[in-house]
DNA sequence: CGACCCGATGCAACCGGTTGCAAACAGGCC
DNA sequence: GGCCTGTTTGCAACCGGTTGCATCGGGTCG
């Protein structure tokens, strides 16, 4: 069986084509796609027929040579294993195909350069460059900085970097809304989980947490690390934290920067023999924190608000400004508790 | 601030300009970027300084027109809750950058029309579309049968469709050493927890799983269903098998069709205070599974391989012929016994 | 009935590269 | 020095569309 139908003789069906088989010329053949464009009905309507007839498609590639609109938006991401990451990836294609455009998926995990990739990028002549949660590392920046042909949107991170647009949520608030829920619970020996971003740059979130507690005369007991968003790790640091921490210092609850790690450390809890005994609330609100399993409490981000905005940011080619930060809700399930109570 | 920067006004550079500060014409410039072209040392040399200078980047889409090659594959998903999915995607996308091509990402989640995508992929010239394990619907199927200006390669899924390349893992032989492995353990009453694709399709694990059962002369004692490859239906389907079956009519062994369905399997088991009474074992050992946790017995498939040859057969654009089955592994862990025993 | 206007169409030029061919050039050999 | 060969380079044409402008034709209006 040969790759080649029959109709199309290995060469793609041409605009010109289409022309000569409506018996119009090539100009007309494109009007007729275009919308909006001046062209008779009857006109149209052959255009139309012979383009079915001969499974005429236009070459989207060479329209964007003059138009200079490719409607391709670079879609970079980093961090594979967090199930956050997947529902943004859903979330911002949907939303990008819904409205005309393709994403071009950029990959830039560790041993990419990622500099070097959005060069990549660019020379695909993306319309825009749409980063979901990534790590804003220095080549990033860098590329950011130097060249700005193209808008650039991050997601979910408040670093602010010149020339890019930031789209996330009101952290601060969000924090400061899980502190009074904890505090509110009882807890009073508030601790924290930081992942690798914690490291990098301020987190509002963990700002807004902070704050709270010492408005309430209180301070963080506490701060575990884990080096990177994956189960593996959450696990990691609650089981070193248990290991190294005498039942009776042990904290009353414990905030994780998002909800893979937060399960992670579920499931060290629960490895100890431990379920229920400290308290976890997570971020993000990904899919498996509604298990009945975890029924994990959990910052739920509005996703969808935050990738129409960002997309509207990228599409109408608006300059950087203020971050845009939007709300979200707390999503109260059942781990913020000590089990057996209330 | 602006969004163009200094030295481009708005437009980009183009070979011409860079030419013109090189001293040379355009189409040595188009040389000294492309390997293996005929140009000298000193002339390459000028090139490279004035694009530097310029900061000129190729236009990837102007070389496509003539060159007929975009270097762009689609890459199309549908499940995106699934753990697996973002491991392929993850392993896709960096093959595929590795060998200079970039993705596409098509989202054929349930909303999206997919003849309607899978033609506009088209018009961008992709140069050959990957699917990532989804379900082929008609639309897919229709497609893939009238049009084949492209190559069309599916992971990991073994319908065959004409004109569509196939590579996967030798699903047989796993289910097969899947069963084994049970009967192995003593266990005698053996069912199966269908996805989706059970109902669409014909899965040979499922048929090597059987099969053995009757070598041994058993047969596959139930079937359980799930509607989606997501944890909640997973969770639902081991629920409701243990509601509507009394405790001594139970199995002694559950094999899942893939890893996130089993997870949700055990947690209702842990739920219901089963742990360790019904063995599982999963498919495609996603990175939970190995969590302390679970200790998820699995099938792991050598995703690098199935994508290597996967990619290999696009960008080579061979015809498609039979299946590639690629062998993958048994990752015994503890699933798949009953607590306590041995 | 001629002037005018407007919508529809054709055309040349262009978007930013690449390809095949032919001319120019350089070096090696007798 | 002349001839041959092989490498470099310039050029026209082309990839498949779009854009701005000129032209054409038909209907309206005075």
């Amino acid at each position: 069986m040969n790759i080649r139908s029959d109709r199309d003789q290995g060469r793609k069906v041409t605009s010109a084509q289409v022309a000569e088989r409506a018996g119009v010329s090539k100009w007309t053949v494109s009007r007729a796609f275009t919308p909006g464009a001046s062209i008779s009905e009857n006109a149209r309507q052959r255009v139309m027929e012979a383009a079915e007839a001969l499974g005429y498609r236009p070459n989207l590639l060479a329209r964007s040579l003059t138009t200079r609109r490719t409607q391709l938006i670079g879609v970079v991401v980093d961090q594979f294993a967090n199930p956050h990451t997947q529902a943004m990836l859903n979330a911002a294609t949907l939303a990008l195909q819904q409205r005309g455009q393709l994403s071009i998926l950029l990959n830039i995990s560790p041993p990419v350069r990622s500099g070097e990739l959005l060069d990549i990028a660019e020379r695909f002549q993306v319309d825009g460059l749409l980063f979901l949660g990534t790590v804003l590392s220095e080549d990033i920046v860098r590329f950011a900085t130097e060249r700005q042909h193209v808008p650039l949107v991050q997601l979910f991170r408040t670093t602010e970097v010149d020339g890019v647009q930031i789209v996330a949520i009101q952290e601060h608030a969000a924090g400061a809304e899980i502190a009074r829920l904890l505090l509110g619970e009882g807890h009073r020996r508030l601790g924290y989980l930081a992942g690798p971003d914690s490291g990098r740059s301020r987190l509002p979130r963990l700002d807004g947490y902070r704050q709270t507690l010492e408005d309430h005369g209180l301070t963080l007991a506490a701060t575990l690390a884990a080096t990177d968003y994956r189960h593996a790790l959450g696990y990691q640091a609650m089981h070193d934290y248990l290991q190294r921490t005498p039942a009776a210092q042990r904290l009353d609850a414990l905030f994780c920067e998002n909800d893979i790690l937060a399960i992670g450390a579920l499931d060290a809890l629960h490895q100890a023999g431990l379920d229920g005994q400290l308290a976890i609330v997570g971020f993000d609100d990904i899919e498996l924190a509604a298990s009945p399993r975890y029924r994990l409490t959990s910052y739920q981000p509005n996703l969808d608000a935050v990738v129409d905005s960002a997309i509207t940011h990228l599409l109408d080619r608006r300059i950087p400004g203020d971050p845009t930060l939007l709300p979200g809700r707390l999503v109260v399930r059942d781990s913020h508790r000590f089990a057996g109570k209330d």
